[in-house]
DNA sequence: GCGACAG
DNA sequence: ATCTTGTCGC
C-alpha cells in the first residue's frame, strides 16, 4: 500500500469538486489593475519527501529583473491528483507570496486557471485566495483542444467555448497554454505573457520563481530566513 | 472497461 | 513533479 494512495482515501474529492464549480462563479475575467503594471510575480512550488516549497519571485515589468523573492516550506499533505492540483500546491504558494514586501499589480502561477474541468484551476484558487490579478500558465494542457488558427496564439477550446490560448512565445515550437486565473481578461493574459517572455519558452516570472523553489529544495527547510 | 490526466 | 551525468548544440 502506497502512502500517496492511503492518502487520496481519506480526501473528499466529490465534495472538492463542489467546491470548485461554486468558486468559479466567482472569478472575474476583467481587468482589475492598474494600465502600468511596475511589477509582477510569479509562483512556483517544488517537492522533496513530504515537504513543499513555495517560491514568490517579484520582477520589475519593464525590465524583467528579480527584485524580490520569497520562500515558504509547508508540509505536504496530499499526493498529485489531476484537477485538485490547488488542493496541493496553495498552502505553500500563498505563504510566500504572503511574505512579499513588494505588492505586485499581478499574479502569474505555474498552472491552469479557467482551462480546467470545472473552470477552476490552481491559478482560479490562488487568485481568488489572495483577492488579486492572476493569469494561469500551463506547459501542458489538462481538457479542450487548440483551434487552429494564425497569430502568435491560438484559442483553445472546451465544451464549446473559449477557456484558454495556446501561446507560442520565443523561438519554441511548442506553446504554453495560458488561461485566465481572476481579475484578468484572456487577451489582457496573452499580452502579458508574451511580454514576459524573453529568450525561453517559459516567461521570466515563472522562470525564476522555478529556479527559486528549486534552490530552496536543494538547501533544505533551515534557513528560509536569508 | 479504457484512455487521459496541470504539477 | 521527482529520480539523475554527461553531453550535443546554439
Amino acid at each position: 500500500m502506497s502512502g500517496a494512495s492511503a492518502s487520496k482515501i481519506n480526501f473528499p474529492f466529490k465534495r472538492a469538486e463542489e467546491i470548485q464549480r461554486h468558486l468559479s462563479k466567482m472569478i472575474i475575467t476583467r481587468d482589475c489593475f492598474p494600465h502600468g503594471i511596475r511589477y509582477i510575480a510569479g509562483i512556483d512550488v517544488a517537492y522533496s519527501g513530504d515537504l513543499s516549497y513555495g517560491a514568490a519571485a517579484v520582477l520589475e515589468y519593464k525590465t524583467m529583473k528579480l527584485i524580490e523573492k520569497k520562500i515558504s516550506s509547508q508540509r505536504m499533505i496530499l499526493p498529485y491528483v489531476p484537477t485538485f492540483l490547488a488542493f496541493r500546491e496553495l498552502p505553500a504558494a500563498v505563504a510566500a507570496a504572503r511574505k512579499l514586501k513588494t505588492k505586485p499589480d499581478i499574479f502569474m502561477v505555474d498552472g491552469h486557471g479557467l482551462a480546467h474541468p470545472r473552470r477552476f484551476g490552481f491559478a482560479c484558487h490562488f487568485g481568488l485566495a489572495l483577492k488579486a490579478p492572476t493569469i494561469g500558465v500551463a506547459k501542458n494542457l489538462l481538457c479542450g483542444e487548440v483551434k487552429d488558427s494564425k497569430g502568435f496564439w491560438k484559442p483553445v477550446i472546451d465544451e464549446g467555448e473559449v477557456i484558454g490560448a495556446a501561446v507560442f512565445t520565443g523561438m519554441s515550437s511548442k506553446p504554453v497554454y495560458v488561461s485566465v486565473g481572476h481579475k484578468v481578461s484572456l487577451e489582457t493574459a496573452v499580452r502579458i505573457v508574451l511580454e514576459c517572455a524573453r529568450r525561453y519558452r517559459i516567461p521570466e516570472p515563472i522562470r525564476l520563481a522555478h529556479i527559486a523553489a528549486e534552490k530552496a529544495k536543494r538547501e533544505g527547510a533551515s534557513h528560509l530566513n536569508c
